[in-house]
Order: structure tokens, then sequence, then C-alpha cells
DNA sequence: GTAGTAACTAATTAAATTTTTAGTAATGGC
DNA sequence: GCCATTACTAAAAATTTAATTAGTTACTAC
């Protein structure tokens, strides 16, 4: 994750040019990263120790899990909370923003259900439950 | 655009592993490439010719602005008209399940815009208007 | 003191997306 | 015929994002 982006780059101005248009833009960054929703939704569920989460999804890496984690504390979707037990544990959990982005999310989340473009993978799902 | 995905990969087994999870994530990689929900605010306002698109989105290229049209009629986001006319003209119009998301995403956009984080931009908005 | 665990980080490599450059088909004007 | 226009497409280069590999710190168990 360390790369650093290349300001300069007409990559950058474009994004830029639209994250300064509407916030939008911003947000649909942060939330298309790969995994981040479902990180979201795990801490909803409870699921909200690095550990747990690592666990739920299957294929998530460390080096990805720590930097989601990460975002999702600077826009303050997420607080952690850092237990000085024996042995330690670190607790994630939703802000009042972060409850009411997965509403949202939520929202969405039915009307992706709704779309045939959408439905060709939803098929498979019935066949494992 | 040409380049096909490489289906072999962990990053398509992952990605298709959070498209069968849940077809937000489907949707999500969807609208969040750059451009594209631009693109369907111009159409919902009217701007709806491949030219006025690409006046209105200054930076936007040919290349991107034909690839986002194609996806958000593969999607059935937006429907294309043909006008036989001379000279000829195409005109893009915003489906009832277009018009759908633009709902949703409006919301979102409000919501982005309550969130400390994304103030940082919207405050140079100020600015200009 | 060696092995193991939780929660990470840094550097590298692989893969994807975006931008750039150049070109197409159909039509009209000169 | 030559240039201009609209609505595109193809191939390549640049940039960004994700995955892999290898490590860290602080602690417990043996």
């Amino acid at each position: 994750m360390a790369t650093e982006r290349k300001v300069t780059s007409t990559n950058y101005r474009n994004q830029s040019f639209l994250e300064e248009k509407c916030s939008l833009n911003e947000l649909l960054d942060l939330v298309s990263k790969r995994w981040i929703c479902e990180v979201l939704f795990c801490i909803e569920e409870g699921i909200n120790r690095f550990k747990s989460v690592k666990e739920e999804l299957s294929y998530i890496s460390d080096t990805i899990l720590a930097d989601r984690f990460r975002l999702l504390e600077k826009y303050d979707l997420v607080s952690k909370e850092h237990f000085d037990e024996i042995p330690f544990r670190v607790e994630y959990t939703l802000t009042e923003k972060g409850q009411e982005l997965c509403t949202l999310l939520e929202q969405i989340c039915n009307f992706s259900d709704s779309l045939p473009a959408c439905k060709i993978e939803s098929k498979k799902k019935t066949t494992s439950g």
C-alpha cells in the first residue's frame, strides 16, 4: 500500500476534479475498494476483531485488511479500541456515521438484487443456500 | 479497454467471491468506475448526447465515455436511441432502474456531504460558488 | 530460549483501470 | 477530392490498486 499517487498525472487530476465536483465521488472511491463493504458489514454484525474478520472473509490478506480498517477509521466510520488486557485485544465498532452508511448500502444492495444484470450471480447463490 | 481480465488470478477470484456473496459488490464495481456517476447525472439532467456529455465533463476522453455509455446500457440503466435524421444523432435516456439508481446515489451524496472527512474538498467549492 | 498468537507494516510483484494516440463510418460543404 | 463533424473503436502506455512475501512487537506456553 506504500506506493504514493502521482499528483502530477492526469489520472490524479481527473479524480480530484470529480471529488471537487461532488463528494459522492470521494465516498464511492472509498466504498468501492475491494473488501471494504464486507469489512463494514462484519463489524456491524459484531465480527469486530482483526482475526475474526480475516476468518470470515476467506481470501482477504493481512495487508488489505489492515488498510481497510485504517481507511474506515480515517473516515470516522468505525472506531478502534485497544484493550490492555493480557493478552491484549483490539476491537472495532461502527460509529453513528458508519451505521448510517450501512443502512444506505443495504438499500443499494436491495436495488442491485432487483437489477436483471446482477441477477446472473445471484442465481448461483440459490444452490448453496 | 481491450485488455481482458485474467480469470485465473486470485485478483479475479476475490472479486468473484465478493460478487457472489452480495450483488452490492457488483453494482459498486460499476458505479465506482471513474466518470460513470457524472455521466448518469448528465443524462438525468438532459445532457444526453455523446458530444454534450463530453463538453460537460471537461477532461473525459472519448474512449472512457464510450465505455461508460456501453456499461450503463448493459446494466439497463440507460437506453440508447439512434435517430436516422440527417445528420443522425444518438440520444441516451435513463430507464426506470437508472432513475431509481440516481435517487439512491443522491441520498449517498447527501450523506457524504455530511461526513467530516469529505468536507475538506467541499470547502473548496464554496469559493467558486 | 524456541514456538506460537494477535495485530499489524514494508517492500515487491501482479493485475486492473485509465489515459493517450490514432483511426473508423457516414454525412455535408466547398 | 479534401476538410469537418458526430459517435464511436483499437492498441499501447501510464497509473493505480490488489496480492504476495517476509517481517515486527508484545506477550504466553513449554
